[in-house]
DNA sequence: ATAAAACCTCTAGCGACTAGAGGTTCAAGT
DNA sequence: ACTTGAACCTCTAGTCGCTAGAGGTTTTAT
């Protein structure tokens, strides 16, 4: 069972470990996100503990919504000095994330609004296609 | 000035009236949600105010976040049958809207805290890499 | 020894465009 | 009539973050 050494993760147990799927592991190594790991002689890799550290960090980032170059600069971030750069890039993640929700709050209203015309319709014409036809009814800014 | 018949527009006219770009007005058009235009001798395209009117259907569309697949489901719908069809769609994409808006209101709170942990950190270490390696620290979820 | 599961590489596809190369047509001014 | 330059044309490839599939090899368990 255990033939491994117990150090060293095949990419299955990695992704079980890290919740990531194997594709996308070797797809961060492609892209050189996740350092290369060492190889058997058959070619199959064999990952360290390191390793998972490492895709915990971008497995995290992402359900974070960072994308994989702000994952790739924090990781470069090592130094206590770095602090004030991490703290920037988050704090732009923090507003793009605070534009999105205030234009998909925007949106449902608008949804909202269209479904409640469509309802207390006293016609037969549809209101959703209606509105969507007509721009100047709408709202709705440019992104 | 008024060389065109001026029925007629170009793609630069159409792009104008309608605030879509040209490479986009061609791109609907080569993916089949825009209809074909006529052409001139020279091969340039000359629309109609029909070709606008769907344009900006489309532009609107987009506007409110619906995919290309769901706008040119919307555009097929013409008879008063269709309506509930329209507003089955339209429900669809206000309950991922808010299904999108739950989770950014997650990563924001998160965020917040991170960047709160960092500020108030009595050490040289950087709170938000840390809070990033340290899956466990983390309240999001998987999407 | 064999069979199944897990691994390997490589390419192509998703959505909704955008950018660029390299060439043609049109409309206005002289 | 001619020239200029803006606007047009097609085509390919790139963006982001994966995902799917083909076709083959290695490992592990029986």
């Amino acid at each position: 069972m255990a033939s491994l050494p117990d150090h060293e993760l095949t990419i299955g147990a990695l992704s079980a470990e890290s919740g990531c799927k194997v594709p996308t592991i070797r797809y961060y190594e492609k892209i050189g996100l996740l350092p290369e790991p060492l190889r058997t002689g058959g070619n199959q890799r064999r990952y360290r503990q390191s390793h998972l550290k490492c895709l915990q960090f971008i497995c995290h980032g992402r359900e974070l919504g960072f994308s994989l170059d702000a994952i790739r600069e924090l990781l470069s971030l090592n130094s206590p000095s770095s602090c004030q750069r991490a703290d920037q890039i988050v704090h732009q993640h923090l507003s793009d994330i605070e534009g999105k929700i205030e234009r998909l709050l925007g949106l449902k209203a608008e949804l909202s609004a269209m479904l409640h015309a469509c309802e207390t319709s006293q016609t037969y014409d549809c209101r959703v296609i209606e509105i969507l036809s007509d721009h100047s009814q709408c709202v709705a800014k440019k992104h």
